[in-house]
DNA sequence: GCCAACGTTGGC
DNA sequence: GCCAACGTTGGC
């Protein structure tokens, strides 16, 4: 198994084939921190939101295909990494920021992820993957950030379901849900 | 490499 | 619980 591998906030890599970990993905380093706002809002979701959940069906997961060193560690895990795993198969750890890890708590067996490549000379969507997480395909054509944002302003004027993106109202959000519902989740497919 | 945005930390 | 300092993210 190839050593595992940890970015910023966007992650990756592959221990144990076929799980997504978000168990194991936010850690409290001493146990005795004061608990951060998201990590509230989260206890407080469990409290009195359950079963009002909106439920997501497609995810957008941002990670680093271009080389950088961290703490001696290479971060580079692009959609070719993945496709290049055994059985195109990885776990996504190294998530720290508390938002991320609930959505991917939220996440089901299965569902479709757009492999974001970010902090790199081209950002933008490349490919698709399962939440399992195997990789899926690449995109017929790469679409990159500038013409995400195009869609997205489109549809924030005149209507559409890219109308609200996490990933132009949310800065640093490595992951996070595409949309909501079914029928917004196929326009978008079929979009792409 | 710069630096704006913004989440986290930790003293008070 | 406030908030300044700090660290990280990520486009450019």
């Amino acid at each position: 198994m190839p050593p595992k591998k940890r970015t910023r906030s966007s992650a990756k890599a592959n221990r144990n084939a076929g799980a997504v970990g978000p168990d194991d993905a936010v850690q409290n380093k001493t146990g005795k921190r004061k608990r951060s706002a998201a990590e509230n809002s989260d206890l407080e979701k469990k409290k009195d939101d359950e079963g009002s959940k909106p439920s997501y069906s497609h995810w957008l997961m941002k990670s680093e295909p271009e080389s950088r060193i961290e703490n001696g560690v290479d971060v580079k895990f692009g959609i070719e990494d993945l496709k290049a795993l055994p059985n195109q198969r990885g776990c996504w750890d190294g998530v720290r920021n508390y938002q991320a890890r609930n959505f991917m708590r939220d996440m089901k067996l299965d569902q479709q992820s757009f492999f974001y490549h970010s902090n790199c000379k081209e950002p933008g969507i490349a490919g698709l993957m399962k939440v399992d997480v195997q990789f899926e395909r690449m995109l017929k054509r790469f679409i990159p950030l500038s013409e995400l944002k195009k869609h997205h302003m489109l549809h924030k004027a005149e209507g559409g379901p890219l109308k609200n993106m996490f990933l132009f109202s949310r800065a640093r959000l490595s992951v996070q849900p595409l949309t909501a519902g079914k029928r917004s989740s196929k326009q978008i497919h079929n979009f792409i």
